[in-house]
RNA sequence: GGCACCGUAGUUCAACGGAUAGAACGGAGGUUUCCGGAGCCUCAGAUACAGGUUCGAUUCCUGUCGGUGCUACCA
């Protein structure tokens, strides 16, 4: 047995109808079928409209014969019809509903999964920081997202692979690596601060120096512009640089260690936030070189141009995109001359049919540029190269700014979350069971899922607001009170274990009603919904999922109690549905990177 | 200036072109001798503005206003 997509089930049999009796044809997809909306009966519905345009009727003559020619064609599935104005209400009948329950409950991990991927490659890069300071919310959100989706595609039946690209080379790299030098080299144990933490210090030091060096001679009279450009620690860097891109072990060495210390510090991070290894590192100190060989073989094929000065440039103009720089008259590389590398570096390697690149939307022109130069350049990867472009964390004042001080780095918001998690768990008073070790996995379990459900409830395109004052709420539309149901599921499925009951695949009690039947619509309604969230690149669609389940579930555990059921067979159907809810929650969170406590 | 993205309750978010625009937080009020009250139930509260396309527009198009980003021989 398969997942049972009721959506294009309905799509495939209403067209089938339309076909026979109308000798219409038409792409299923196009039909619109969606979820019947509150106030009316029925689960899911077509929606007539669209075909007036095909002059077969009035809505209410196709509404009759259709709702008809649907229920003789999937008598197992459709139990009636209801037809309001252009609205084809379809009712499913208790046994197929009670086919997909079953079926979950025996078999969760196929139920739970879909196959739309048949094992095609796709290869996630996320999130690319800097070398040359820790990361922050923003990489957080990029983080989520990235980890998300490469669940999430996992579960949809695609092979994924996690990968990293560090943008480990650069002036601003240096920037970090001069300061440091300046200031006494001290490693991160002499510090006491982790090697990105460390690195980060140093950056920020070195822009306070060349602030002081640039007011200096600004006092002398000097104005911006030059003061900025004549300051020493300016000169020294670009310098510093020089030497770098020159091989000079007397600058590589020192920047491979700082930099091994900054990977110590990110993998450390990384851990904490749960999220499992990379499949493969990429360095941009190591592609770049690559990106001129690229840009050669552009310029024979006539797709770049040499400018008198030396430069390199492919004119997009045509596409809205203007001229852009892909090679310094210097023949130095840029960014996307690493980025052409790169990317090829990937199909090479693993022969990958789709390359998502989780980046932030201020690179929206950026990856335009980077996926048409390379479709000029006839790369046959390009087609498959997608951006998965998000929105900015913003605060409340506008953009985090580290000038201002008003970066949220990543730690230090894992650890408040973590100890407001504890302080709210101690209040609720049912962890007393637990040893300290589990107390403290739980509670970082806790503010992890949190944070992690605040950052991906949210539309990935959208920019987003975080407001620190307020902290992240633990009520509400939050992963807490997803993972607090997950834990009252578990609890209510301990006391029945206690007194000798185990969910079993029984048959529902009819007629259902009210919270009962929103719950079993809920849980039939999952794989439409990994479906979507595949088609959209979204997690936000698995996390609002996840949310009216728990929702579902809390209004069914307040209104039909379990138990205590009236009838032993409300009490064995009941038992069911949370048996199965509480897969659900499980498998859902899991999709999130967001762990079930059974008690908390 | 050019290009792109975004304007939905006081605030943070939902709504493949479909039915009376859903939630959460905050506010007002209820709810615990009953399986876990981080819950459940009421109430008040929103599509920036003006046109257009459509049977139907928060959604698509045009314009206005407002916000953000990009527009570096930085990465």
């Amino acid at each position: 047995m398969r997942p049972i997509r009721l959506i294009p089930l309905l799509q495939q049999a209403s067209a089938q109808a339309l076909a026979d009796r109308y000798g219409l044809t038409l792409d299923p997809a196009t039909l619109v079928v969606q979820r019947t909306s509150r106030d009316h009966t029925g689960d899911y519905t077509l929606v007539l409209f669209p075909l007036m345009k095909h002059r077969l009727g009035s809505p209410e003559a196709i509404g009759q014969t259709l709702g008809q020619d649907l229920l003789d064609r999937l008598p197992d599935t459709l139990a009636a019809f209801d037809l309001v104005k252009g609205f084809l209400n379809l009712t499913l009948t208790p046994a197929a509903w009670c086919r997909w329950l079953h079926f979950a409950l025996a078999e969760p991990e196929a139920a739970l999964r879909l196959d739309l991927g048949s094992g095609q490659k796709v290869m996630l890069e996320f999130p690319s920081p800097n070398t040359n300071k820790p990361l922050h919310l923003g990489h957080l959100r990029n983080l989520f997202l990235g980890d998300s989706l490469t669940r999430i595609l996992t579960a949809a039946g695609f092979t994924t692979i996690r990968a990293n690209l560090y943008n480990d080379k650069g002036i601003h790299i240096c920037k970090s690596l001069l300061a440091w030098q300046r200031e006494g080299c001290q490693t991160p144990e002499q510090s006491g601060l982790k090697g990105d933490h460390l690195a980060g210090k140093y950056y920020v030091r070195f822009d306070q120096l060349l602030r002081e060096q640039i007011e200096q001679l600004k006092a002398q009279g000097l104005d911006e512009e030059q003061a900025k450009a004549q300051a020493p620690l300016q000169q020294e860097v670009q310098e510093l640089y020089r030497r770098w891109e020159a091989g000079d072990p007397a600058v590589v060495e020192p920047w491979r260690q700082m930099n091994t210390w900054v990977y110590a510090g990110f993998e450390q991070t990384f851990r904490r936030l749960g999220l499992p290894p990379f499949d493969v590192n990429y360095y941009e100190s190591e592609t770049y070189l690559r990106g001129r060989e690229i840009v050669e073989e552009g310029l024979a094929q006539g797709v770049f141009f040499r400018k008198p000065d030396g430069s390199v440039w492919i004119d997009l103009s045509d596409e809205k995109l203007d001229e852009k720089l892909v090679l310094r008259s210097d023949g130095t590389s840029v960014y996307i001359t690493q980025d052409l590398a790169t990317a090829e570096l990937k199909y090479q390697q693993f022969g990958i049919d789709r390359s998502i690149y989780v980046i932030g939307n201020e690179q929206d022109y950026h990856m335009k540029v980077l996926i048409a130069t390379l479709k000029r350049l006839g790369k046959p990867y390009a087609e498959g190269m997608y951006h998965l472009s998000y929105g900015m964390v913003d605060l409340p004042t506008g953009r985090m700014k580290s000038r201002e001080g008003t970066v949220v780095d990543a730690d230090d918001l894992l650890d408040e979350m973590t100890a407001t998690a504890a302080a709210a768990t101690a209040e609720l008073g049912k962890t007393e069971s637990l040893d300290a070790q589990s107390l403290e996995s739980l509670h970082h379990s806790l503010g992890l899922g949190a944070l992690k459900y605040f950052l991906l409830k949210v539309d990935p395109a959208r920019r987003m607001v975080f407001n620190p004052e307020d902290s992240i709420d633990f009520k509400g539309h939050t992963g807490t009170f997803i993972q607090y149901t997950h834990a009252r599921t578990a609890a209510l499925l301990r006391k029945a274990d206690e007194q000798g009951y185990r969910p079993q695949p029984v048959a529902a009690p009819e007629p259902l009603a009210g919270a009962e039947l929103d719950l079993v619509r809920q849980l039939y309604h999952w794989p439409d919904a990994l479906a979507e969230a595949v088609r959209d690149y979204s997690p936000a669609v698995v996390a609002n999922y996840a949310y009216d389940l728990a929702r579902a579930y809390s209004r069914f555990y307040t209104e039909a109690p379990v138990l205590k059921a009236d009838t032993v067979a409300q009490r064995d159907f009941r038992l069911l549905l949370t048996a199965l809810t509480r897969q659900h929650l499980a498998t859902v969170l899991g999709l999130l990177g967001i762990e079930a406590p059974d008690r908390m």
